[in-house]
RNA sequence: GUGGAUAUAGCUCAACUUGGUAGAGCACCAGAUUGUGGUUCUGGCUGUUGCGGGUUCAAAUCCCGUUAUCCACCCCA
């Protein structure tokens, strides 16, 4: 356990059986995703810090102290912190009519350098999809109604969608103008976090956990106040798509979604599997400037980790994961049998049997490893076999054992394996 | 970035308070009459006590530093 040993704070290995779970959500998120006409978009894991601090706002969180930026060639690059700004940054470059109307999604690892804690990684994952279609209420209403769709595949259970509106972008300053001269009288009952708020990110201290806050949030106008009638009009509506396809959502004033290029609609699920970090998945409607256009479109993103967590909390992990395809196991007994044994592995394999074999030791050590292994079948052969041109089959569930020639393998193991 | 807890065999943990040769269960390996796994029985292996320093005749144990993990804050998926 010396440290040299361990991967980087906050990153950790996945290994099998955990793995198989990870590669199942994978599957099941592609077939959902592009079920709803989404393509895969892969976008490199190193971006220029620009692409971030542009689109995310100089001042947000993930920018200021949660990046991982490096220097290369005289070029400030980073790690991409989310999914997004990278997609958009793709989208820039292709000019607009090749992209307008775009529907893609991703899987892959994102970098926030933050303590780590329960749910919550230094390198995380995370699926999510952008859609670069014309803003309406349908699409939005549509696009939460996928990752509904998608935490009901993985078996997620019960989520809660807390939906709101963070209004025009052009908007914003005005929000956060009416918020602040309404906190104001009040600022003395703030704790300290939410008095440095006031100037710093207002938004936050409406979902400021601080008891005392929350009495003086209550006595202040909900922020959709300060917003157009556009706006509130473009939630209603996206609201009431949500109740014609039947996803339950409740409109939640104080949901704040921090990066600074959400408009419109935004939206938070959570799992009350979770600890502290209960945000399963997030989304929400934006617009920013990158490479000289204008790019709106709406997306979310989902965090694996959590997803994990949550399905291992209501123990139903178990539940995705495939069976383990039946596994041959080739025993050989003397330095021949296990020379013809290394070659008839690639025969069977050939035959799309999946076969394994021990290196050496004695008959009861292999048979062991294959138990181990969790063989569903032993093909044994020694001296005995090789000279008649048979080999012993042993099914290890039932402890049966027959012999036959060697023709007969391919095809007999073919026929068992079909019939599990 | 801030605060609290923790670090002992491959795994889960004991021994720490009150310093005196580091232990259990599971796992692993090997046997139980000739070439057969799982259950059982018998035997065996396993550690620079995270790392570095200090105090002491003597440190897993007390002190300092460091690294990592866990939990929470901040923030987010």
């Amino acid at each position: 356990m010396s440290s040299a040993n361990q991967p980087v704070q906050g990153m950790s290995d996945v290994a099998a059986p955990e793995v198989c779970l990870w590669q199942r959500l994978e599957q099941l998120a592609r077939e959902t995703m592009e079920r709803y006409g989404f393509e895969e978009l892969r976008t490199p894991v190193v971006e220029f810090e620009s692409v971030f601090t542009r689109s995310l706002g100089e001042t947000t969180d993930v920018v200021q102290k949660e990046m991982y930026v490096f220097e290369k060639g005289g070029r400030r690059l980073c790690l991409r912190p989310e999914g997004t700004a990278g997609v958009m940054r793709h989208a820039a470059g292709r000019g607009a009519q090749e992209t307008d109307g775009a529907r893609w999604y991703y899987v892959g690892p994102m970098f926030r350098s933050e303590r780590p804690q329960a749910g919550r990684k230094r390198q995380f994952h995370q699926v999510g999809v952008e859609c670069l279609e014309p803003p309406a209420p349908r699409v939005d209403a549509e696009i939460l109604a996928l990752q509904v769709d998608l935490l009901r595949a993985w078996g997620l259970g019960e989520c809660e969608v807390r939906l709101n509106t963070r209004g025009e972008i052009a908007g914003h300053a005005a929000v956060a103008a009416g918020l602040r001269a309404a906190l104001a009288a009040r600022e003395a009952e703030l704790c300290d976090d939410c008095r440095r708020r006031i100037s710093e990110n207002v938004l936050r201290v409406l979902d400021c956990k601080n008891a005392a806050c929350q009495a003086v949030v209550a006595t202040v106008p909900p922020p959709t106040v300060f917003m157009s009638p556009a706006a509130r009009e473009y939630l209603a509506q996206t609201a009431a798509h949500l109740d014609a396809l039947g996803v339950k959502y409740r409109i939640d004033p104080r949901l704040v979604r921090g990066l600074d290029y959400y408009e419109h609609t935004v939206w938070e699920i959570a799992s009350t599997a979770l600890g502290a970090q209960n945000a399963v998945a997030g989304g929400g409607r934006y617009r920013m400037q990158l490479g000289g256009r204008e790019l709106v479109g709406v997306g979310f993103a989902i965090g694996l980790e959590r997803v994990v967590g949550v399905l291992q909390a209501l123990g139903r992990d178990r539940d995705l994961l495939p069976p383990p395809p039946p596994l041959v196991w080739l025993v050989g007994l003397g330095e021949a049998a296990l020379d013809r044994n290394l070659a008839l592995m690639q025969q069977l394999r050939a035959a799309k049997i999946a076969c394994r074999m021990a290196p050496g030791g004695s008959l009861k050590s292999q048979m062991r490893a294959a138990n181990k292994a969790g063989a569903a079948w032993v093909v044994l052969r020694g001296e005995d076999e090789l000279t008649q041109g048979v080999a012993a089959l042993k099914d290890m569930a039932s402890g049966e054992q027959t012999t036959l020639p060697l023709d007969r393998l391919v095809p007999e193991l073919t026929a068992r394996i079909a019939s599990r």
